[in-house]
DNA sequence: TGTACATCAGTGAACGCGCGTTCACTGATGTAC
DNA sequence: TGTACATCAGTGAACGCGCGTTCACTGATGTAC
């Protein structure tokens, strides 16, 4: 992200955004799948063999996307994780911020949490990417843990030894300090997270619990108390 | 679902299935919006135009398979959870029935659970079928409080008026004498299950819990506890 | 500072493709007398 | 039981559409001497 040097660069970059820019406006109306690249050089006033100069096929302009949508997530988490000291407050805040995001960008959300987009191979660029805000709300388990706001559960179920062998790379790679079963229990309570958010976004709560605001926030006290915070 | 009385009618019926059968086939080839009424019609040797006699357009097609899916997730649970007696192993064969479903429909799965397709609207009658699951593991709880094999927890976060409101309707629809925080548990419990679910069918566990059959398994019953059974 | 050359952004036409849906039609199946 | 008519499944051509990608090109911007 060095500062261009010459017009030629200035203009490129800004050409760059501003596809990327009206291609996340245009998921907005067609998702995902129907995402063209043809639309969008004609809404930016280009001809749609211009983009070509900027993306190579259509599936690197979404794996674009894909990986600003990891890190704008990622980064909202993490800003909200660092506005606290507490360990309650940084998970509380971070969940809530997880959902602020989805709910103020949810084609971007369903870009990568929703439903596989058929035909697209995810590369590897957006796995570092993907790992920022579930690392965030991990980092509210070290918090507590060194601070002493997090208590282990009194029991747990049996971990088979495989699946602490998976936990062990987990805690290692993000928490070294904090036991597996309360990672496994964070690891429950992050798929709570995105299945709640995929629910609401998707409409699946109509005729329940929707509007969802007062479920989420019960949802997310509950699961605190599952993972031992507070 | 009455025998068809004349060989037009059976025919017709006949058709009617192997239609939904092939359009499922295709769904696992290029996902809900891929799928393509000229492709299915060609592939039973049909004319494209010949479809427009069993559905009126590609929206009711889709309709069809959703409504189907949901059926067939819902009796699956249903089946599951009516094998045993005891409320725990009601749950706990619930929610791997729910799992093993998806695994093995991954797409149809996607179908209901997945991002919502861009310009389709689901009808009322989606409704009712997509209870179903849902309605079965809460059948677990019933058993669990008339059994006694489902404790209260020790103690809950806060329950707004708002959303006790909301509980109390669904208790009122699916588990009339189970006390709403419980319900709430359990609504949460759900959103855990699905959530893990799709993390797993879309991917989102690789490089992590992958293979997600010990963790699936460990979240059923740490799950089971945080709700109150057992 | 000025010039010659290389780089690169953007054009416009074209290729080849598949899609949902409509419509007038043929011919087989079903129904009523 | 046989016949006349109505119903309906399936045909084939057509409409009008949008898509991703390639390619030879023009002309502006940048670079090296």
């Amino acid at each position: 992200m060095s500062a261009p040097r010459t017009a030629r660069a200035r203009a490129r970059a800004e050409l760059t955004v501003a596809i990327k820019d009206e291609a996340r406006r245009q998921l907005t109306e067609t998702g995902a799948h129907g995402l063209s690249l043809r639309a969008v050089a004609r809404e930016l006033g280009m001809v749609s063999s211009a983009l070509y100069r900027y993306f190579p096929s259509r599936d690197e302009l979404l794996t674009a996307l894909i990986i600003d949508a990891y890190n704008a997530l990622g980064a909202a988490a993490e800003r909200a994780v660092a506005r606290e000291i507490d360990a309650c407050e940084q998970w509380r805040r971070g969940c809530h911020a997880v959902r602020d995001w989805a709910r103020a960008h949810p084609h971007e959300y369903s870009l990568i949490y929703g439903s596989p987009i058929p035909g697209y191979r995810a590369p590897q660029d957006t796995i570092a990417p993907a790992g920022r805000a579930p690392a965030a709300l991990v980092g509210a388990l070290r918090t507590g843990w060194a601070t002493g706001g997090l208590r282990p559960p009194p029991s747990t179920a049996h971990i088979s030894d495989e699946l602490r062998e998976q936990a062990a790379v987990l805690v290692r790679l993000f928490a070294p300090e904090v036991p597996v079963p309360i990672v496994l229990r964070a690891l429950i309570a992050l798929t709570q997270l995105f299945g709640t958010i995929s629910f609401e976004l998707n409409g699946q709560f109509v005729g329940t619990v929707d509007p969802a605001d007062e479920f989420f926030g019960h949802a997310v006290e509950e699961m605190m108390f599952f993972v031992g915070l507070r």
